[in-house]
DNA sequence: ATGCCTAATACGATTAGA
């Protein structure tokens, strides 16, 4: 089974360019984010025509997380438990549409777009915290409640994790977002809690992401934010990881690229979803 | 060439991204 996450800013200035791909590795679950739109504005057609089926959640024409699978999607789930919403100055706190999980064939995976944090000392930084340590709490708790669960997050965490994983000079140590010791600690807290990068330890260096301004991505000066953070059970299952780089590259591409494992469902012992699940599909 | 930002929306100037 190959599965990949992209953070394909915005789904319907991207269709052909997601939907070629796709029919071209022979994906069969793609988790999405910034897609960009709502449901109903979602280009769901040319995915159906190409064989896939749909999971969406976009609220409006920002963020947005969605599932484009060739195997049957259950299980639906907006948001996870205790995920906090994002209060305007002087507002009220909102859900934002940064968390979407479904289940394939047993395996529970999530489509994450982690709050960008804007600058440190920013709400949304302290929201990016938030969201983070919630998601933390959310998924130990989903790990102690199944131990043998496979199980990946997988999106655009907006964090580079380690030195080598932040290239853009703009970014400056101390002062900037996605490499704050804050924001790697937060990072770290979730592989603490039993989970461990799938793809690093077949593609070790590379990033997944450069900014269209300033010439990133002929410099390659980009960042590596783009995660598959899988379970025990998940990652003993995975025999392949790649960031397919070349999608950078020709008209209108993404600023990010895909992410990608292949699994060997033959090496998983381990029980899968409890079809007894009875939390709430709605957070 | 991999080339000096891009997308959605109130369709112009603003917000957001990282």
């Amino acid at each position: 089974m190959r599965i990949a996450t992209w953070n394909v800013n915005s789904v319907r200035a991207r269709t052909a360019r997601v939907v070629d791909w796709l029919k071209r590795t022979g994906t069969d679950v793609l988790a999405m984010q910034e897609i960009k739109c709502r449901p109903e504005q979602f280009p769901s057609e040319p995915f159906r025509a190409a064989g896939y089926e749909l999971a969406v959640h976009g609220l409006d024409q920002w963020n947005g997380v969605a599932f484009a699978s060739r195997l049957p999607l259950e299980d639906q789930r907006i948001g996870f438990e205790g995920m906090p919403g994002y209060a305007k100055p002087g507002g009220e706190p909102r859900p934002e549409a940064r968390a979407l999980g479904v289940v394939v064939e047993g395996i529970e995976l999530w489509s994450l777009y982690v709050p960008n944090g804007r600058a440190l000392g920013d709400p949304h930084f302290a929201y990016k915290l938030d969201w983070l340590a919630a998601l933390d709490a959310a998924t130990r708790h989903r790990l102690a409640q199944q131990p043998g669960l496979p199980l990946a997050l997988m999106g655009d965490w907006n964090v580079a994790p380690r030195e080598e994983d932040m290239g853009d000079p703009s970014f400056v140590p101390g002062a900037s977002t996605h490499v704050s010791p804050q924001e790697r600690a937060a990072f770290q807290a979730i592989l603490d809690g039993g989970l461990v990068d799938v793809v690093r330890p077949y593609a070790p260096t590379g990033y997944t992401f450069w900014d269209y301004k300033n010439l990133r991505f002929p410099r390659n000066e980009g960042m590596r934010i783009d995660f598959i953070l899988g379970s025990q059970a998940f990652a003993e299952q995975v025999v392949d990881g790649r960031i397919d780089r070349a999608e950078r590259k020709g008209d209108a591409p993404s600023d990010h690229v895909p992410v990608l494992v292949d699994l060997d469902p033959e090496l998983g012992g381990a029980e899968g979803y409890d079809e007894d699940d009875d939390r709430p599909m709605i957070f």
